[in-house]
DNA sequence: ACCTATTCATAAGT
DNA sequence: TACTTATGAATAGGT
């Protein structure tokens, strides 16, 4: 809607975008009122931002039971598929020990997050500092690694195109010397013509991609930002 | 939409409404994916409609994953609230549920702890790094807070003890005086000195200590090792 | 934020 | 439920 149709990829345009969800965010939650109004419905929508700002709606505002409830629900389909071990002894006392457990790893999860730093000594804070700089050393690894396979892979398609170029532009001079042997068809086009087949070959631009206007300064030791790859469909993301 | 203007009221005409549902349900479906994708953001949509049929829309579909960040995101909203909700019906069901949350918030703290990463897309990658480059920042951001909290109190501490000491200094020296006018008393020594009670005042060398032999480069923006501070008893560490 | 040309969504009808 | 169509809404691009 709107000037010219719009195609179903990320706006790269970073203004555009933030602009662009704006309104579809307002639009969005509008018709999540409306739906839940006129039909009598439940809902629950959870949008967060590019930026991870948090924006929600939900039928009378009461998320946590709707969520709670499609917790319920989308539990009663998992458990007609997996196995479910049940504990043997006190069923509270079970429940209890998971609870416990569960609020652990979420303490653990924020301390991860860089939340809720208050509650850590120096000690701890040292330990989580040193744990977070050799995970991101990992992540960036692995991340690289993801990066070279994906050139590696572009890198072989465009020797195989260009291969495929080769053929075509050499089939293309024949067909002309066996039009040019038979002057009678004179100009007539047969639908396609020399130009119109041989491509540059293409530009992968590999290693030089356009970066976000983000002025953020992260500490990859290669800068290339994923997205231009992913276009191409060689990820499944 | 559609022929005549619709008040924003539930539609009391049973087949109306429920086609009017079936309609905007996946209209809200499309907009939900459109925005996702378009404005890069995550998304998650749970509709039940008024029969108690249910329908969602998730971002990459991974429903759980976004709303537990929506839970960690609200956690301290929430926290005021803070109930107990102890399962009131079925034992299991709830067991399982608490089940599958600890097992994704196990999977969750791998990837935060730079393990199991195969399993992440590169999309997810980005996010995970980008998440960690955060927290580091906060965590570094409170460590030189305590830093220089404590530099602060060990400045006054200095402070005292100098006064303390100069105070002492001078009772000293009176008591001398005193003595010195009581020669009858010679020399017999009352169990101190002058020498013994002019200690040289405290080096503190605070903002110039000792740093951990470390030669692994952290991106501090404040080298101070916090060590040499534990030593000195200021911290509950 | 506001404006406007377009495209989209959809209410009503079949 | 599906298709059609008239109409109001949403919104892309511009200012």
């Amino acid at each position: 809607m709107g000037r010219g149709r719009v195609e179903l990829k990320r706006i790269e345009n970073k203004i555009n975008r933030q602009v662009t969800f704006s309104k579809r965010r307002g639009g969005l939650l509008k018709k999540a009122h409306e739906i839940s109004v006129l039909c009598d419905a439940e809902v629950a929508l959870i949008v967060f931002s590019h930026k991870g700002k948090l924006f929600e709606y939900s039928t009378d505002s009461c998320m946590e039971k709707i969520l709670e409830r499609y917790e319920r629900y989308s539990y009663a389909e998992r458990q007609l598929v997996g196995i479910e071990t049940q504990p043997q002894g006190n069923w509270s006392m079970e429940y209890n020990r998971l609870k416990a457990r569960v609020e652990l790893l979420q303490k653990n999860h924020r301390h991860y997050m860089g939340e809720d730093l208050d509650s850590l000594s120096p000690k701890e804070l040292q330990n989580l500092e040193q744990q977070l700089d050799a995970a991101i050393k990992h992540i960036r690894s692995r991340k690289n690694q993801l990066i070279y396979e994906s050139i590696s892979e572009l890198q072989r398609k465009e020797k195989a195109m260009q291969e495929q170029n080769a053929m075509l532009a050499k089939q293309i001079k024949e067909k002309e010397k066996t039009v040019a042997q038979q002057p009678q068809w004179g100009q007539q086009e047969h639908g396609f013509n020399t130009s119109s087949f041989l491509l540059p070959h293409p530009c992968l631009n590999v290693g030089s991609t356009y970066r976000e206007e983000e002025t953020e300064v992260r500490g990859n030791e290669l800068d290339l930002t994923l997205e231009p790859i992913y276009h191409l469909g060689y990820f499944a993301a």
